[in-house]
DNA sequence: CGTTGACTTGATGCATCTCAAATTAGGTGG
DNA sequence: CCACCTAATTTGAGATGCATCAAGTCAACG
């Protein structure tokens, strides 16, 4: 299905990526394969462990990533303490900020996560031969701010028990390879406390939601991780989409 | 000293883009003089009144501005009526949503606003002929990102006084065209109600937090809309900035 | 079997919302 | 300039949703 895009025999395209969502729905779905082959030369597949972070104050500053599996959170820290998921990601989305780096937002996994790691310096270079990979990044980027006035809304405007329902739906529909419209069966990628600073809300509050909508029988919730949602609908309902 | 950017002897770009932010600042700083000229041929300046609507669910699906002066106001409105502000542009901003434009957002003048628009297919033509462009509006993009997640923490995260101080803050902040850093002195753009609607708060929360920044002489406020900040370190601090 | 960390549940307090009324600003016509 | 009108803002009193503080449960693990 790809025999029209030039330069792309699949013959030539180098085994590693062969299989990577990132290269369909992804940012390297820009290059040419030999764009492929010298990237994939100087990249390097890493297994994060859940809660280790991506991209901080401190450490892994000079190189990009595209998420193999698994989920990365985006977090935003104040002063005093208090934080705020600002962002998830999921695979196979592009992690790090091309040409700039310091807008206060640590990356770290959620799950284990696999990364696609490589040099800053040989995507910015790969950017002004390939106008298209910059149309990728914009488009991931206007998709990121799409889903982050979303997210506003639900932080502004939204009740406890909306904002609760807005993230199992938002979950629900991230997960669900099935194409099952009207149900899904997925494990949480975030503890309660993630959860509580992805919505903006405490632990206690969290908890006493997600016990209501399992006591209305919308989601069943077992081993605290997995979930099962048997009507979509009826949880957008209560997540007031 | 744009003396070495190639073909853009000031004497060859239009009369209406000398004075202009956008080329400066903005995306049509990416273009050339003869560029400048074809667009500006068929780009029309327009006075749009404080409240009316630039792009929402019915009209000007078709066509791209700049922002001269005037802020727009970016909103989400749920099925309910709850609606929730989610960006407010300042001039030279680029308005609208390039290669879609179904995010449920609608745009509107909050303060009366001059822009200068263009038909869209014309536009795009030019992104295609100058990746340039293409590159403006990423690093738009990524500035609009940043903002959205850094209102994402105040929204989740501060009390309704904070979120009040930081509202002015960036006000302040946005319309302080002097080089003075401590001090300063403005007219709102929004009322009372989209400020609640910026901030996820009511009318009255907003105004009784507005009256406490004014017996503390954080700020002086006249005639409703005429503000003074002495000292913006003391704002500042009021935000938990 | 005790320990630890994640989660749930309960009781209480407070910040913000809601409802209602008073005050002020801005416009319009006399 | 004044009297009036309407919309915007402020102020007050009371209700409530969520946070806080504090136990209690549960599963994983040594």
């Amino acid at each position: 299905m790809d025999a029209h895009r030039k330069d792309t025999r699949s013959s030539d395209i180098p085994g590693l990526c062969r299989a990577c969502e990132a290269r369909h729905r992804g940012v390297c779905g820009a290059l040419s394969a030999s764009q492929l082959v010298s990237l994939n030369k100087i990249s390097t597949r890493k297994l994060i462990g859940s809660g280790a972070e991506l991209i901080g104050e401190n450490q892994e500053t000079n190189s990009y990533a595209n998420i193999i599996s698994g989920v990365v959170k985006l977090t935003k820290m104040m002063a005093d303490g208090r934080q705020q998921i600002v962002g998830l990601q999921f695979a196979p989305d592009f992690l790090g900020r091309p040409f700039r780096m310091d807008s206060g937002i640590t990356a770290d996994a959620a799950t284990d996560v696999n990364v696609c790691s490589f040099p800053k310096a040989v995507l910015e270079r790969m950017i002004k031969e390939t106008p298209e990979l910059e149309h990728k990044l914009l488009e991931q980027t206007l998709k990121e701010l799409d889903e982050a006035r979303d997210w506003m809304l639900t932080l502004g405007r939204k009740t406890a028990s909306e904002k609760v329902a807005s993230f199992m739906y938002l979950i629900a529909t991230h997960s669900n390879p099935e194409a099952d419209p009207d149900s899904a069966r997925f494990q949480l990628p975030l503890t309660r406390s993630d959860i509580a600073d992805f919505l903006g809300l405490t632990i206690e509050t969290v908890s006493r939601q997600l016990t209501r909508l399992r006591k209305d029988n919308v989601v069943h919730i077992s081993n605290n991780r997995h979930v099962e949602v048997p009507d979509l609908s009826a949880l957008a309902e209560r997540a007031a989409l």
